[in-house]
RNA sequence: CGGGGCGUGGCGCAGACUGGUAGCGCGCGUGCUUUGGGAGCACGAUGCCGGAGGUUCAAAUCCUCUCGCCCCGACCA
């Protein structure tokens, strides 16, 4: 390919409206253009590397026995109705009617889709394991997308859909995904870690997320410096320390709090630690009021206690119910004596007492509260975000956090769309049953944002070999010069013939200009042919991720190139 | 949806408070020079100042309404 015909529009300024780095390379590199609000066009270069990412995805997926299919984009709100999901989706869902006022959506997803392909067709055990996949358009209303192709709300997916006839098959299936996904970002020369994970509205029984490790990063990750075991911050398990032994404790007492709301508050007032309080936070979960207590230090993890509820719904309670249930103002709600439906707390208060609460009452705490003498407490369960300090979960080593883009999801769906569905198979003695599934994400267009955010510097992309649109960059500095071009185009050929991706700078430019798009548009090999070198019988090369330059012989070329290519080849491998 | 910010040649911005000929840098076109890390000089083209109302002799500038974009939050694979 050559630079003089091609499209790569690339910008010396930053665009004014792109924040991270991935969104500003990908737009001054001249790979994306924005359309509307998280709604993208890829331009040549762009959609090479989306291309390269969506390729290798394949080769994984298809080696690991799952078969490519294209599910429409378009599909009919009937079959959300029949999911259950068109009423919980929310706004996130697009939806709209056609002509004949039938109600349409465009897919954010697609098990639906698939569960209705499938139904129609398996009929027996014979016919399974199955594992269906597309890479496909999705579209999903979003809030507010931002950082580009990091979240927009049109974006280029990869989802497949397991089905099995027993548990261990489906869990074949699922490890047979989370292996294909863990060589997929490996091939694509990601750092990444596998989490345990939320599994979400989606639902199902187990999840895992890929996590791209990067400080922009929108999600929290919980890592072990010592095991294996690593989580997103919303699934990550509490470690409760040992409690203390109970003393004695008083009773319950009043004590007046004027204009003290916050715990900081609280504890600096009455001069103790806030490890020594009990938050109480209300949240109305399905129309519940619920009450979920936690250490005055800790945070609540809401979205444990939205799965401990079983909610679909569930918010922090607004003052006017705040007021209703305590008698008292926002900030002095307490566990003893609340008129709620329910009162959860977090295992770590089990066991302490002489607790320091809201009591209920505008301006006053109560002191020497005791939960098993004072209140009745549901349940004691693990509600509170992991924090710094904390130990892992499996090994007592301390836990890591880090920021990460989450690239792939793996879920066990189990039963949950065959049974509403009805998508059925006969088993080996002839019994009806429902069809075992799991679905797994890739964020196609997500990955290629990601890896840009890992491999950059200030000079601009620093791509990974396999996902660059092209390998080679062959700056010619003299293009008016028909000895060099003709060299050039004679080096062009070869490369190509060999089966390299290279592009051609022909462009009439000054030297510069080559070297600066070269570099912004991170191409991970340049061969520079220019009249020094041309006048020696060589070629300068330079590895882009690590700006080393040497030079080859034009004499020999073939022989030459292979062996710088696999040294920046094996650099990439063996990186730090 | 709450909070904040921004819409002015293709891109990045100034001008607005205090109304009075629409400007700068880059890019673009032509010519000459230059040619190994985003060239220099000269000449030139490109604006319904996001849109609609209003105030005024006069609006990019003041007022009202609207549309779009970005950031923080809530939410989310």
């Amino acid at each position: 390919m050559r630079l003089s015909t091609f499209y790569a529009p690339t910008l010396k300024e930053d665009p004014a409206d792109a924040e991270v780095v991935s969104h500003k390379l990908l737009l001054r590199a001249g790979m994306i253009r924005k359309l509307t609000a998280g709604v993208y066009t890829y331009l040549p270069l762009g959609l090479r590397a989306l291309n390269n990412v969506a390729n290798v995805v394949r080769e994984e997926m298809n080696r690991a026995g799952a078969l490519e299919v294209l599910m429409p984009a378009v599909q009919p709100g009937d079959l959300w109705k029949e999911s259950g999901r068109w009423n919980v989706y929310g706004k996130e869902l697009l939806r709209f009617t056609d002509r004949h006022d039938r109600e349409c959506c465009l897919g954010p997803t697609h098990e639906e889709v698939v569960t209705d392909l499938v139904r129609h067709e398996i009929r027996s055990y014979r016919q399974l394991p199955l594992n269906l996949y597309q890479i496909q358009t999705k579209f999903r209303d979003e809030i507010r997308p931002r950082f580009g192709l990091m979240r927009g709300r049109e974006f280029i997916m990869k989802d497949a859909y397991s089905f099995d006839k027993d548990e261990t098959g489906a869990d074949t299936s699922y490890f047979a995904m989370y292996d294909a996904y863990a060589r997929i970002f490996s091939r694509l020369g990601l750092r990444f870690r596998a989490v345990e994970a939320d599994s979400g509205p989606i639902g199902g029984s187990f999840s895992h997320e890929f996590m791209v490790l990067a400080a922009t990063g929108e999600d929290t990750i919980v890592a072990c410096s010592a095991c294996e075991y690593g989580a997103n911050l919303e699934k990550a398990e509490a470690v409760c320390h040992v409690a203390e032994a109970a003393s004695f404790c008083p009773p319950a007492e009043a004590v007046s709090t004027p204009g003290v709301h916050t715990v900081d508050e609280v504890a600096a007032f009455l001069g103790v630690s806030a490890d020594r309080i009990i938050k109480t936070l209300l949240y109305v979960a399905d129309g519940r009021v619920v009450a979920a207590l936690v250490r005055g230090d800790r945070e609540l993890n809401e979205i444990k206690l939205k799965n401990v509820l079983g909610a679909t719904q569930m918010e922090l309670a607004a003052p006017e119910v705040v007021t209703r249930v305590t008698g008292a103002p926002v900030g002095f709600a307490g566990p003893v004596g609340l008129g709620v439906d329910v009162v959860y707390a977090d295992k770590e208060l089990f066991g302490r007492s002489d607790w320091i609460a809201g009591a209920n009452a505008a301006d006053a705490h109560l002191r020497h509260v005791d939960l098993a003498r004072d209140v009745k407490v549901e349940c004691y369960l693990d509600l509170r975000q992991v924090a710094a300090g904390d130990m892992c979960p499996k090994c007592g080593q301390p836990l890591l956090f880090t920021k990460g883009i989450e690239v792939g999801h793996v879920f066990k769906l189990g039963t949950k769309y065959s049974t509403t569905m009805g998508a059925m198979f006969l088993d080996e003695e002839g019994k009806e049953r429902p069809l075992i599934m799991g679905c797994y994400g890739i964020g196609v267009s997500r990955v290629v944002a990601a890896c840009l955010e890992q491999n950059n510097d200030e000079h601009g992309i620093v791509f990974p070999p396999p996902m660059a649109p092209f390998e080679v960059a062959l700056l010619n500095l003299s293009p008016k010069d028909e000895t060099a071009m003709a060299k050039a185009r004679e080096l062009h050929d070869l490369l190509s013939g060999m089966g390299i991706a290279v592009l051609l700078d022909d462009r009439d430019e000054r030297p510069g200009v080559k070297f600066k798009d070269a570099d912004l548009m991170g191409f991970p090999m340049q061969l520079v042919l220019g009249g020094k070198g041309l006048a020696r019988g060589v070629v300068e090369t330079k590895d882009r991720r690590t700006g080393e330059k040497g030079e080859l012989p034009l004499e020999g070329f073939a022989e030459a190139f292979a062996i710088f290519r696999q040294g920046v080849l094996d650099g990439w491998e063996n990186r730090g």
